[in-house]
DNA sequence: ATAATATTTTAGATTTGTCTAAAAATATTT
DNA sequence: AAATATTTTTAGACAAATCTAAAATATTAT
């Protein structure tokens, strides 16, 4: 596996990041995700293009080819490992970590990464409840469920939440979840389909059946297709 | 304090280690240590010197502004304190780590690298002896002293060897004492001035003492002049 | 379908850090 | 101290990554 520059590697970050699992990904979109301008995702494409990291003719918009993929995953790997250093050896709060591991994902080192990964005794999920791909670039398969799907004292992390309106957000906002929290269902009640929740080692709080209809989450022990959603922009 | 590139913190990091107490640093000497042209350290040192890092009329050499000591300082403790985490957590040897350390020491997060330094449990000196600067800067002194002056039990680090002599080299490589290796003395006998040498968690052994004449060691209890020797390089 | 709009690419400039070759300054020899 | 050698600087070029402005292509709306 070649070296490659910080800014190579965030544009494949990126792609990775944007494409789905059909479609393409567009100079606009790329742009306005590096902050950059449209001219200069053109400039890299065809670099990228000649080093065979992508699949790109003018005007079609980009795709990653098998090797690129596989230099993402390295990235992502990376990233993810340093993000669960800092928050799980340094006692960074899961949403400090992620500008830290922008700049520490660029040291490439493979034994160094490999070493760490060790040290941290091969954690499956960074701090935000993403999957962290192993040292093949094999990343753990977890789909997406509701919250009402999650089997008791499984841990997850929130990664959406279906209804956006403004009262939804002041009751998670009361509760103290967001994306990115890492939750526990503690018990059930059958009588109005209400649930113990519990965050962390703080005490558990109880949310309505209608309340979790509406949060979606991910664990090591279900959901995640490679490439879908931007969790870790 | 301001953010400096890669390339920049590598001249600054390379005129420290280079400059003495009193004299100033060359052209040709720089370019040499970072295997690159003179007509590039010149083009670099008219940028430093607008940054007012360091002091340099041309043909006259350079020296470190305060300014820029306070930077180099502050290369130097990532760099060490890497090395540190490297050695100790991730089980690299000791001659392993300045490479990776070569990296990570440009990644220039403060709250990142003194939460490292508190994670490690705040280490004074890095797995070659050398001294950490604190998060203010500050560089514990310890001079280099003979083996034959080190204090019973006391730790130290092996920084130079003044007989070059293939003989000397032979007895040290039998006895696996390199530049680096730390090591304590267990106890000394006056009949001769033998002393048993212990190295890590290995049983201690003999040396003579004019074989201790011609070791020198540093140890956070004794010597350093910042500045001054290229142990780091 | 063609005009208007939006997107993407090209052309040319800029910045950072590097280089080679030549000129200028300094050091060394005889 | 003049000639020679060495060191350092300057001048000009280049590669990487970015930008602006203009041209080319694609999309959409009438």
């Amino acid at each position: 596996m070649l070296n490659y520059s910080t800014s190579e590697e965030n544009y494949i970050k990126a792609i990775f990041h944007l494409q789905t699992a059909d479609g393409t990904v567009t100079t606009n979109e790329l742009a306005h995700e590096l902050k950059t301008r449209p001219a200069s995702v053109t400039d890299m494409m065809k670099k990228l293009k000649t080093k065979k990291l992508l699949h790109y003719q003018p005007y079609q918009g980009f795709r990653l080819s098998n090797e690129g993929s596989k230099v993402a995953l390295g990235i992502i790997r990376r990233h993810r490992l340093w993000e669960y250093f800092l928050a799980e050896k340094l006692k960074f709060s899961w949403d400090e970590v992620h500008e830290v591991a922008e700049d520490l994902e660029h040291v490439s080192n493979k034994k160094l990464v490999d070493k760490l990964d060790e040290f941290l005794g091969f954690p499956r999920v960074d701090p935000h409840g993403d999957p962290i791909p192993d040292a093949n670039g094999k990343i753990e398969i977890s789909k997406k469920i509701g919250l009402t799907e999650l089997p008791l004292n499984i841990p997850a992390v929130v990664s959406s939440v279906s209804d956006q309106s403004s009262e939804i957000l002041e009751l998670l906002e009361h509760k103290k979840i967001a994306i990115g929290t890492r939750l526990e269902i503690k018990k059930r009640f059958d009588f109005d389909n209400s649930m113990e929740v519990r965050i962390g080692r703080q005490p558990a709080f109880t949310i309505s059946e209608q309340l979790a209809k509406n949060i979606y989450v991910t664990s090591p022990l279900a959901s995640f297709p490679p490439g879908e959603g931007k969790r870790n922009k």
